[in-house]
DNA sequence: TCATATTTATAGTGATCACTTCAAATACAT
DNA sequence: ATGTATTTGAAGTGATCACTATAAATATGA
């Protein structure tokens, strides 16, 4: 009864997402995404309301699709040890940050920017989706602690330890690290939250 | 013979560098520069040649000033064990992020921004300082290896985790944890260089 | 006192930004 | 065919940006 989008919106979404994932919110603007799509401003604006908008859509693309397998790690978190699990989930996103097929480093870590460079709106989204990270890693320390395992630090800290160590191996994927030398940092900073070798 | 300046450099150099370290430096504009300085558009133009040579300038003071214990720190490593200049590297790191009368966090690591959030020509500058302090962490480790100290990984896999960790902290620091936190974050991560206790 | 060298405030430049307006284009139901 | 609901392209809006042009303001040397 009404003209069709010109463009499906998954692929407009994933599209978005990689400009974000490359350039940043702020160094994206609406006319370069128009471009990269195929579309004007107001198909933009009517599908999506807003830049932010379509950056939300973009990263909760981002989560499912590219960092999807994050989830899935901790599902199954009960069957393995400490160091085997933080281990798995360093490495995984060591290969997702230096996957050759996508931009380098993290796009939730990246896109938004963090602190004095962050980026308004963007950051918002970013910073709670770091935060929900950093409260299942929590989580995921208080569990193996209370099931006997012998931690290197208190929960929190480790949770806090981490996190950090994921945003720096997302800044040094994008200052151009190699994936094997990120990988070997990322396998130090797992041998050293528990006793278990 | 001639009209003298309205305020001393250092001063507004001062003043420049705390707005930057707040909010970056795409936030920052000439308008911003010239209210807390007291001046105009020109007098900036006049002194620094451009909004970047004013950043430079800015983050030169920083590096001197307010980081100046990080070269001091390196003048002494060879008197001091792997743990124990690592730990009181990061642990002066760590009061620097979360001094109250300073913004939060590094402003060298957060005011140009970096990957995909980074500020265009801010970044450079602050990406040759990162290397910089990356190459002294390398050697650093180098040194202690030919030295006899056990090591937990590679001089360069260290370097990197240490980079990485400093990072974070600054990122955690702007994302509001606690001082106390991030002291046990960062002592955590010295402990796990070497073996030595 | 007055010429001189420099800094200054004021106003303005073109570029870019997110976002809007609006009429033409489109595909389906009738 | 024709009406209808929606999307689309093109042009434009006001705001903000880094930066500049220009002439008045200023303190010193003569």
């Amino acid at each position: 009864m009404s003209r069709p989008r010109s463009i499906p919106e998954n692929e407009a979404v994933e599209l978005a997402l990689r400009l974000f994932w490359e350039k940043g919110y702020n160094r994206t603007s609406i006319a370069d995404l128009g471009e990269a799509i195929g579309v004007g401003p107001s198909s933009i604006y009517n599908a999506f309301g807003s830049k932010n908008g379509l950056f939300e859509k973009a990263l909760a693309q981002y989560m499912e699709t590219h960092a999807g397998f994050v989830d899935q790690l901790f599902a199954n978190s009960e069957s393995a040890s400490t160091t085997k699990f933080i281990g798995e989930l360093l490495l995984s996103l060591v290969m997702l940050y230096t996957d050759k097929s996508t931009p380098p480093g993290c796009a939730m870590m990246q896109a938004g920017g963090s602190g004095a460079a962050s980026d308004s709106k963007a950051c918002a989204v970013t910073l709670t989706m770091k935060t929900g990270l950093e409260s299942a890693l929590h989580e995921f320390f208080n569990n193996k602690q209370s099931k006997g395992e012998r931690l290197n630090a208190p929960p929190k800290i480790l949770a806090k330890f981490i996190i950090g160590t994921i945003r720096g191996l997302s800044q040094q994927a994008c200052d151009g690290s190699s994936r094997k030398d990120l990988l070997a940092v990322a396998n130090h900073a797992a041998m050293s939250c528990s006793e278990t070798t």
